[in-house]
DNA sequence: GATTGACATGTCGACATAGACATGTAAGCC
DNA sequence: GGCTTACATGTCTATGTCGACATGTCAATC
């Protein structure tokens, strides 16, 4: 009979969602579009594990649901406990600074491709960020019309700076020999 | 009885081993390391995950094995249906645009401390941040030695432009109020 | 009052991934 | 010759994750 070390390597759904209700509290179906539009570069995840964390989340005291609204929907906030874990784990916790990142692999094989190939490939990507900077832009006129300053300001903004230089790298992609 | 549609997602790793290996022949040891080092900051892949995937690329004819060294070492090349598959897969490919990255995660959630954690958060990150760039220096170096240009020279740079761009974005979060 | 579509929550199965477990080889050093 | 360490390949289990399946609510429009 071994023995086998539990590991918990679920670290950042977890601290992705009490970060995202530490701003606002939320429903978990506000949860799901939260990831794709305010935390899409960082972390993705879908409903299916949304629901069932955030019931693990309540259990152990981390989260609380605050209000219930029409279609049964549930409204959730983060408890003291929560911003406890937030903290320990910022200050604290052992980093994972393994990426998965389709887009940066494909950036990367396309000195692979021919001049011309590459050409076409790149275009692709430019578009891509084209789309991104404008959504970017977006966002940040919309948290700029808030009362107050919205705690995520700053990252739209580190979003905006990286994909600029990025941008620029691609440009210089299509051009290489 | 219902028909499920088998989806292929597994497109990345094996994209990524072909892409290694389009630069140069190598071991599933060998690819191992460069996963780390190489493409770091795109994906990263385990040794119990690269040499089933490279017997799957054999099977599919992707990859062939072009020599045998010691301690029962195989070195993998890319065939020529694995250039074609790059090259489709960047070509015409749907992109994933879903990102995994606890890094980032992390810097989200920096707003969300007391200034003084944050600080001493930030710290952290940014000590982080410099092991990476002397990392990517090295490299950078490395490359510039070599007789001719590496395909992935271009990517270092990229690196080292993104993270001039995060280090002062960094600072500039550990002196906000 | 029927239809449509967004809101809202949930489960399930297939596949992906990390880390432990397992085994053996070769080189260098004492 | 024994020890240590890096090289090298493999499997297995627990857990993570995605997409499909499932169910129901409410508002607007026809």
């Amino acid at each position: 009979m071994s023995i086998r070390t539990v590991r918990w390597r679920q670290v950042s759904l977890r601290h992705a969602l009490l970060g995202l209700l530490a701003v606002q509290p939320a429903t978990g179906y506000e949860l799901a579009q939260k990831f794709d539009v305010s935390l899409g570069t960082a972390w993705h995840a879908s409903h299916s594990q949304i629901y069932p964390e955030l019931a693990r989340l309540q259990e152990a005291g981390m989260v609380e649901v605050v209000g219930e609204g029409a279609r049964n929907s549930r409204t959730y906030a983060v408890t003291p406990a929560g911003h406890d874990e937030i903290r320990t784990w910022l200050i604290e916790g052992e980093a994972n600074r393994n990426q998965r990142n389709e887009t940066a692999v494909r950036w990367f094989l396309l000195a692979l491709l021919e001049p011309e190939d590459r050409r076409a490939a790149v275009e692709r990507e430019l578009a891509y960020t084209e789309q991104y900077v404008a959504m970017l832009r977006q966002t940040a006129e919309a948290l700029d019309a808030l009362p107050r300053k919205h705690p995520f300001r700053s990252t739209v903004d580190l979003g905006l700076r990286t994909s600029t230089v990025m941008q620029q790298w691609l440009r210089e992609q299509a051009e290489e020999a």
